[in-house]
DNA sequence: TTATATTATGAGACTCATTCTCATTAGTAA
DNA sequence: TTACTAATGAGAATGAGTCTCATAATATAA
């Protein structure tokens, strides 16, 4: 399924109409496997020549999310960061607390031990945070 | 050790001065467990009669943060949390997605397979956090 | 104690990411 | 095409948190 396919089937489902701009913030997003924040998503568009408003790419960001294409992540510092969804297993994250570089981890035993964690308390999990703070090889090294 | 000498003492160490203010604020925080913002912590006070300002209470909760006294909680909803960290075994938390009500866990299998995660990175943990987004017991019998 | 030197406080201005408003533009169903 | 809506853009608004600076309070020295 092309990259427009994919968004207009989610657009669809939400009842929404398919539009340039919508599909440029998709492109920006799915072709790259960074965590960027949304002002350099809208920088990224404003550079390549696509003069799409900050409340667009918000607005549409949003859309995206809720549709499962790109996850936001919150790590604290006041800036949601954005990747893209598609084609990637679930994983966590860790940052480096000194350079800011984002790495993904996933490990079974700890996605199990939450399911149970949650299970104890008689609740139901809907989804989780994990983020390990660390400093990483290089950063340690200096 | 009283709440007064625990207090002092972290001042101490930062060369900071005691005063009627900050003791307010970490009086406040010391006597609850709840997980509060820093806007209830203020109301708190000013109700009841100790009119300290918003500044202050950042300014001496990022303090008190600093000297292991309180912890900060980001829960992704745009305001920080602050809960009482004396006396209290490390611990992550359980949100309720729909009611907002916080419960406590710790697993030590977690605990343990996130240092060999990070080990197997070469890096090194400096802090991390696990939350688990749930619909509780309550709001999912409803 | 009392004077002196700082530091802390309060009020409100400011920041910055994000959301909202509303007039204009553009999809879309018929 | 038309006609009906929904989407967009520009900038105002929001809200948590931070900063500024004149005034008040604390710690230190005498």
């Amino acid at each position: 399924m092309s990259s427009s396919d994919i968004l207009k089937k989610a657009l669809k489902k939400e009842g929404l109409r398919y539009t340039h701009q919508r599909q440029a913030i998709w492109d920006e997003l799915s072709a790259s496997d960074e965590h960027r924040d949304a002002e350099e998503i809208y920088l990224a568009l404003y550079n390549s020549g696509l003069k799409v408003s900050r409340a667009t790419v918000y607005r549409t960001i949003d859309v995206l999310v809720k549709n499962n294409l790109v996850r936001k992540l919150d790590l604290g510092d006041g800036r949601a960061r954005y990747e893209n969804k598609m084609d990637t297993a679930h994983h966590d994250h860790l940052i480096c607390v000194q350079c800011g570089k984002i790495e993904e981890f996933m490990d079974n035993v700890i996605e199990n031990r939450q399911e149970v964690i949650v299970e104890n308390f008689g609740y139901r999990l809907i989804r989780h945070i994990h983020q390990l703070f660390v400093i990483c090889d290089e950063c340690g090294s200096k």
